[in-house]
DNA sequence: TGTACATCAGTGAACGCGCGTTCACTGATGTAC
DNA sequence: TGTACATCAGTGAACGCGCGTTCACTGATGTAC
């Protein structure tokens, strides 16, 4: 069918041919229907051919959502060396790479956050969706020390800020987001603009006593 | 097992202990690993029983989906109507309604917003599920024309109220939350006070023009 | 109240299916000399 | 450059398994008279 087809033996890139074609499906239906079998027929190759590169179904899995997670931070890391004006707008900065991380890795994203994948290799990948948590505490605190947060415990402004920036994402992924009258191709605007005013909120926050 | 093993050979309420013993499983392990055989063996009966109340496996998961819409939207029609002293504190007490059904109702939670039940069940579903969202809207619309929060297109109002309750009662139910050191016997509290300033803060909102 | 019968709601064996996974194999590629 | 051989990365048939679903059956319940 494929163009692409060069009818080698050996594929040559099969490990990142899988991983792509899996994320495409999953971004389309979601990891549970994903079948090691359909992804070997996508790619071209036979059923046994992705035990070569994965031990089996959910090491491919882990490997997505690693991948994910070093994504996401590697984003907001960049977020956060482009803009240091100031804590609260590199708060923003990292808020709108997080959303925009999503919204452009939507298959990354629905591995990372089901919460079924617990096991082994769930705790080392919760240590990495650790990273890109940290960032947002970090810019909170610091936005605190600079006094554009209110001061005293970090925690309810660092769920302020997860809850929004996670929120946001999650309704554009599932497809909630089609609810509301938004011209398509100016989404991506939109949401920057959201998350913008979300985050610049922050500030306003938290002149009651904590729990 | 079950001491309230009646061996009675007509159970007399199977329908309602299968979507009972289905919303634990699902609030547990998530809909995907759900398997009508062993709902059917926790529910004390034989695989074949639940084809008598149910059409089969989807057809179990649109009634929980259908159940929980239906839910969600008495508790929220509920807040509204304990709450009419002012649109704004209305509009507070439908997004605590909302987080707190998530709360509880983790089981129905999960299958409502999973994106892959699409179909014919599934545009029934849809508009079920407006029914919530239509009174998030109504709400804002009604601090709008109280001045309560910003004049214009209530959309962005919206999507902000959305994806905050949204994204609050997300993170609770994938477990996110646990990263952030809250003392959990005091989490409906902090849930509530959370919600309650970010509603709070959408009077604040929409001083920029609409893209 | 008792009896005959229809209907309801179970049983449990059986079916086909698609999946994850394994394995003996084989063609292509890399390397030593 | 050519040859022998090891290794890599595929093939495709086969396996067992658990699942959704079906079906002939049967015990319990409800109803007409």
């Amino acid at each position: 069918m494929k163009s692409k087809k060069r009818k080698t033996y050996h594929h040559g890139d099969l490990k990142r041919t899988l991983m792509t074609v899996a994320l495409d499906a999953i971004r389309q239906h979601g990891v549970d229907s994903l079948t090691l079998r359909t992804l070997a027929t996508r790619a071209g190759v036979s059923s046994g051919a992705p035990y070569h590169h994965f031990g089996g179904r959910d090491e491919l899995l882990a490997a997505l959502a690693a991948e994910g997670f070093e994504l996401l931070a590697s984003r907001m890391l960049h977020a956060r060396e482009a803009s240091d004006a100031s804590p609260a707008i590199r708060l923003k900065s990292l808020g709108i790479a997080y959303v925009d991380f999503a919204r452009t890795h939507i298959g990354h994203f629905k591995v990372m956050f089901r919460g079924e994948l617990q096991g082994a290799a769930g705790s080392a990948l919760a240590i990495e969706g650790e990273r890109a948590f940290g960032l947002l505490r970090e810019a909170v605190e610091q936005c605190q020390q600079a006094g554009q947060a209110p001061a005293g415990d970090s925690s309810p402004l660092v769920l302020y800020a997860w809850t929004t920036v996670h929120g946001l994402a999650s309704l554009m992924i599932d497809g909630s987001l089609k609810k509301i009258p938004l011209p398509t191709d100016k989404l991506p605007a939109v949401v920057t603009e959201l998350t913008e005013r979300l985050f610049g909120a922050l500030a306003g926050l938290g002149t009651g006593r904590q729990a």
